[in-house]
DNA sequence: TCCTCATCTGCGTGGATCTTCAGATAACGT
DNA sequence: ACGTTATCTGAAGATCCACGCAGATGAGGA
């Protein structure tokens, strides 16, 4: 990792460098941060993304039905959910032979509804 | 891309293959999710991410001070920047020879807020 | 004008990650 | 028990992206 110097740059004795200090211990440290990131960075990709709309959507669907409605090969749909659940992102449920997948819980719903409200496009469904 | 059989799997002809076209019918297409997932993938990254949570706690700081409070080279803060604020992530104010950041609006606090509710730590300030 | 400081930019490399193929596992109907 | 269908798994190849260095730009102060 590159080289930071301690006091150097231009917090040099002025009152910010009391307020950085403060907001330095707050920042989330590196495994909490990487928590965070790696929670961001599971929705941050484009097939992802469109399987969890699709679940918000549908509320519930099994892996084909997946793959039927974002035209993925269903091997990996498959492996999508997997990591998808290894998180806590999505729940599953079996029946039979399918198997069903729902988001996880109302923070999911929530960030995937606010994302799209800033993206600008009101849901109105 | 991969191969994906119109009407092959076990969608064959029973409610659900209404169903699910409705919900194909509402997945985001290909440049939607792309907008969506790109901002999800901004903020899916450790320092990224450290970055946004100062800006969340301080409201406010420049180049040379998010360098210090997230130990991280002032060249590299500035590229981040750059990417963020492309993004509409954050906005900038140029005050002397400073350039002072922030979140650019209610939305991304609140992606920060839930995302971190969600991951369990409950951030009493 | 010259010099310093804060910030920005371009480029090359390394590492992580996505994608897909091919085969394994599990559940059901007959 | 057998074959079929749905899902899962492992591995390899290709792609992408973050990172840091080195130099350029812009703003102030003397």
């Amino acid at each position: 990792m590159g080289r930071v110097l301690p006091l150097d740059g231009c917090v040099g004795g002025d009152p910010q460098s009391q307020r950085v200090a403060l907001v330095r211990a707050s920042v989330p440290d590196d495994v909490e941060a990487g928590t965070l990131a790696g929670l961001f960075r599971l929705l941050g990709d484009v097939r992802r993304t469109k399987i969890l709309y699709a679940l918000l959507e549908a509320g519930e669907l099994c892996v084909c039905d997946i793959s039927a409605a974002v035209q993925v090969p269903e091997a990996s749909v498959s492996q999508t959910m997997r990591l998808l659940r290894a998180s806590g992102v999505v729940d599953n449920r079996r029946e039979g032979r399918r198997v069903y997948y729902r988001l996880a819980d109302a923070h999911v719903r929530m960030l995937l509804d606010v994302c799209r409200e800033h993206t600008g496009h009101e849901g109105s469904r």
